[in-house]
Formats: C-alpha cells, sequence, structure tokens
RNA sequence: GGUGGCGUAGCCAAGUGGUAAGGCCGGAGUCUGCAAAACUCCUAUUCGUCGGUUCGAUUCCGACCGCCACCUCCA
C-alpha cells in the first residue's frame, strides 16, 4: 500500500509517486504581506508543514517552496493608509509571517522566494509569452491571452460561456477576452514601480509563482498546494502560464485545503470575521492550535470555535498526562536494550498485547496518512495506543519497562510528525531544574505531614503550589509535580 | 445562471457494500485521606428526508430538503 494523494486536476485519488525517484518537489502559495496571517490562513501553511514532515518521515528528501507576495494592490494601498512604503510594510509584515508560523511550529521552507526579488525572471517568461503570441501590451500592461492557451480551465472546470454569463466578472474595454488576466499592470502615478520592456509597472500576481516555482523546483513540480480559493483563478492562470511557455505539464498533483470557518462563514480577510494566528498563540499553546487544525481531514471544511480549542486542549492534555507517565521508563531504559525486548517467559498477556497495540498504531498511522494525509485519522490511532497504554500502567502486572519505554519512542515519534507534542521544547526545562531541588523540599515536608496525617498542611502546600502554576499529583510511588498554564 | 462540496451520537470528527475509529462534555462507579490522573460502565440497531439497485446501503444511483464555497482580491 503506498500514498495516494486526491489531485484536484482529476479530482480522483492517485498513487503517489514523485518525478524523480525518492525526491518530491512542493510548492506552496505563501501569503501577501499586507497584514499578519489569520488562522485560517495557518491552516494551509500547517497542512503544507504535515504534508512535508510526513513526506520526510517516509523517507523522501523533500524540498518545499513557498511564495511571500511582497507587492500587490492591498500593500500598496494599506502602506498608504499607513504612511509608510510599500517595501516597509512588507518587509515587517514579511518578519511577522515567520514569527508567527515558528510559533506553530511550521518549519521554514527551503526556499522563500519574494516576488520583488523575481522581476527580472518574471520578465522574462512574460517576453516569452508575447513572443509565443500568447500575451499582448495595452497601454505599458501586459496581458495573458486565454484564448492561445486551448487547455484553460482544465482545472476549475469553467467553460468560457460559463465564465462570461457571471455578471462578476470585471469588464475591462481594453481587454480582447474578459477572461484575460494582467501579467503585467502598468505602475500609476506614485505607485512603486520596476523597469521593464514595456514601461514602468508591476508583476500581476499570477506570473509570480509561475516564475519561481519554475525557478526553485524546476518546470515540472511534483506537489503544488494552496488553499481552495486559489483553484480559480490563480492556479488555473499560472497553469495557462507555464505550460504555454514550457510545453510541460507544470503541477503533477494539486493540493487544495479547505476554508476554516467560523460561525458557519468562511474566514476571511474581506469578510472581517478573521482572529489573528498570533491573537490565537497567545491564548492557546501550539500543539493545541496545531491539533484542532488537524482534527478534520484536510479537504472538509473545518469550523472555528472558541469551544473546539478547548476540546483540542482536554484531548492533548490526555496525551501529554500518558506521555509524561511513560517518560521515565524512557529514560531509564538505554534505548539499545529495547531491540532485544522479544521473550522472557514470564512475559504477560498485558505486555503482549501492549506491545501489539504498540504495532498497530504504527501501521494504522501509515495507512491514515498514505490515505490522503488523513489526519483525523491518524490523531484516532494515537489515541487508541494512549488509552492501552493507560490501562496497562494501571494494571502494571508483568508489563516490561521496555515495554512502556518502547510505547513512549514510537508515540513520540509519530506526534513530531504531526507536531502535537513538545515541538517548542526548549526553555521550560531548564527552569524546571532551577525550581527541582526546591520543590522537592517542599514535597518531602508535605509527605511528612501526609503521615502524620496532618491534611491541613498537607493540602495546603499542594493548594499553594497549585497558585504558582504548579500541580501535584500522588501516585502510589510517591507525589509527582509539573508546570501547568 | 455555471461549478464544486457538505449534512454521522449532546458537541467535534473518521469511516466502510455486511451492520459505526478517536476526542470533548455529562452521569454512575473503582482507586485515593481529599485532590489530580487513570480505569470500568452508561451516551447512534443508527449515519438529513424519500425512493431505487442489491441477499444486504450509512456507504452505489435518483429526487428532495438544508447548509457552505468558488465564478472579483482572499489560504
Amino acid at each position: 500500500m503506498g500514498l495516494k494523494i486526491y489531485n484536484s486536476l482529476s479530482r480522483q485519488l492517485e498513487e503517489f509517486s514523485p518525478l524523480m525517484d525518492g525526491h518530491v518537489s512542493m510548492y506552496s502559495c505563501g501569503p501577501t504581506v499586507y497584514d499578519y496571517i489569520h488562522i485560517g490562513n495557518a491552516r494551509t501553511a500547517l497542512i503544507t508543514d504535515i504534508i512535508r514532515r510526513y513526506l520526510e518521515y517516509r523517507g523522501y528528501a523533500v524540498k518545499l517552496v513557498q511564495n511571500l507576495t511582497d507587492i500587490d494592490d492591498k500593500i500598496i494601498a494599506r502602506a498608504k493608509t499607513l504612511g509608510i512604503s510599500s517595501g516597509q510594510l512588507a518587509q515587517t509584515n514579511g518578519k511577522a509571517y515567520f514569527e508567527d508560523t515558528q510559533r506553530l511550529g511550521i518549519q521554514p521552507a527551503d526556499v522563500h522566494p519574494k516576488a520583488t526579488e523575481h522581476i527580472p525572471e518574471m520578465i522574462e517568461l512574460i517576453q516569452m509569452l508575447i513572443d509565443k503570441g500568447a500575451a499582448y501590451v495595452i497601454d505599458g500592461s501586459v496581458y495573458y491571452r486565454v484564448n492561445s492557451f486551448n487547455e484553460y480551465g482544465k482545472l476549475s472546470r469553467r467553460k468560457p460561456e460559463d465564465l462570461l454569463a457571471g455578471a462578476r466578472v470585471e469588464v475591462d474595454e481594453r481587454k480582447e477576452d474578459p477572461r484575460d488576466f494582467d501579467m503585467w499592470k502598468a505602475a500609476k502615478p506614485g505607485e512603486p514601480s520596476w523597469d521593464s520592456p514595456w514601461g514602468p509597472g508591476r508583476p500581476g500576481w499570477h506570473i509570480e509563482c509561475s516564475s519561481m516555482a519554475m525557478k526553485h523546483l524546476g518546470e515540472t513540480i511534483d506537489i503544488h498546494a494552496g488553499g481552495e480559493d486559489l483553484l480559480f483563478p490563480h492556479h488555473e492562470n499560472e497553469i495557462a502560464q507555464s505550460e504555454l511557455a514550457t510545453g510541460k505539464p507544470f503541477a503533477r498533483y494539486w493540493v487544495h485545503v479547505a476554508f476554516l470557518k467560523i460561525d458557519g462563514r468562511r474566514m476571511g480577510k474581506s469578510e472581517e470575521n478573521f482572529i489573528f494566528l498570533r491573537e490565537a498563540l497567545d491564548r492557546y499553546p501550539a500543539e493545541v492550535i496545531r491539533h484542532f487544525l488537524i482534527s478534520a481531514h484536510y479537504r472538509h471544511p473545518l469550523d472555528y470555535s472558541l469551544e473546539s480549542l478547548q476540546k483540542s486542549e482536554s484531548a492533548l492534555k490526555r496525551l501529554n498526562n500518558c506521555l509524561e507517565t511513560l517518560q521515565k521508563y524512557h529514560e531509564e531504559i538505554p534505548v539499545v536494550a529495547e531491540i532485544d525486548n522479544a521473550t522472557p517467559s514470564n512475559v504477560s498477556e498485558t505486555n503482549m498485547n501492549l506491545l501489539s497495540a504498540i504495532d498497530t498504531m504504527q501501521s494504522r498511522f501509515t495507512d491514515a496518512m498514505d490515505a490522503d494525509f488523513n489526519s483525523a485519522q491518524a490523531v484516532g490511532s494515537i489515541f487508541s495506543l494512549v488509552s492501552q497504554v493507560n490501562k496497562a500502567i494501571g494494571s502494571s502486572n508483568g508489563v516490561f519497562p521496555d515495554t512502556f519505554a518502547s510505547a513512549y519512542r514510537k508515540l513520540t515519534e509519530i506526534c513530531q510528525v504531526l507536531g502535537i507534542y513538545k515541538i517548542n521544547e526548549d526553555n521550560t526545562d531548564t527552569t524546571a531544574e532551577n525550581y527541582d531541588a526546591l520543590i522537592e523540599l517542599l514535597l518531602e515536608i508535605r509527605q511528612g505531614a501526609r503521615d502524620q496525617k496532618d491534611w491541613d498542611t498537607s493540602d495546603k502546600i499542594r493548594d499553594r503550589l497549585k497558585q504558582l502554576n504548579i500541580e501535584i499529583k500522588d501516585t502510589h510511588d510517591g507525589s509527582t509535580w509539573k508546570f501547568v498554564s
């Protein structure tokens, strides 16, 4: 059983096989940086991140390119109201984009090309299209002649007459065909511009992706991802430009991420119903937001609500509790010892069951992700094992520490692919170390009180520590503590 | 008008031509000095409605109802 991807181009689930054995080239349409990104934008970025992580987990070498649209009408307009330059605005928001996505645990792409740094490449591509008769110049702007590409509409399945019937197509009398779109926009007075053979101007949106994808990944790329709203016209136009220029398929697998909704409607910037990713990150740990965003399959709409985030928070707490309990086995058992854990004569049924549950989780996880990156199902496989582990810990008769250690390693390995466990682990540990001795002392005193059934003192210590976000649990093996938020 | 999608327990959400993963919330227990955590049991003979195909459909087909999106910038 291999990996299958739903290809928007064929509208079918297809067996995935990259152009070059073992290597995957992937392009993801990035943000237009006129503002911070909202959680809806983050969904697409996160799915891209997880597809990449999973492909790597499966052994592929992935090259991911994600563009930054740093010049367009909205940037110009926003910069004007703020009284700063477009460049300044783009730079500030571009920086913010990386801050936000990295807080969410999204790994940077291998290349993050900016439109303004690829003007010559775009001019070259436009010129090529003019030379081929696929574009025409009017008043310093260059338009793509949709009629010159007879496969136009193959991605979105739109027929010319359908488009014309829609009353919402902007009528520009200068264009030969209402469907034609601009690849180069002549600058109006006062607008930022770049020199070109057709006069000063700036690139159109679609040309930048064609040009930068081909520059960094070649004429044919394996996977092209983006939000479903980009399917038309953006991706349709990318195909038209690129394929007419090269005569080769532009992207082999088109992946489109469904919308994040809020109150049943699409979360969108023009809707003004969005929540910035950074706002959400201030309220919830990154893992919680990630868990929420992958709790439905990427091709299905997902509704944002406080309640949903809380559900994810509770679910993740369950996962964390389990892993924290397992962690000590992992720390006590050297990894090498794990290899030979088959055997002993006194091997219990619980132990056997747990071992097989670990294998089951592994294969169910892979099957789920192989089925067009079904993250919701994949998460289910993880929680099934969590349940098994908890039962085994509860009974704990005849379960080898090795088995628990092995469960810990497998679970954390899988969680890494989805990024739902300690993705930004680094700072908390040193803080914990500093507190360690101090809290151990308090726990010792408390244990003394408990031995004398002095519950007042015992509970006081627990309650006061709780106020300091330190939670104590009494178990059979003594008391444990941890930071909570 | 054109195109596409969705409707599964109180909520969120997988899934399959043979009778429903997982999570959350709630209730009752077990454990515990009490908490916390965990465990057990309870919570869909049923998958929007009505028909059809089939030995059998939630899963295939058709109609209908409801919701959403794209066709204009938007992940």
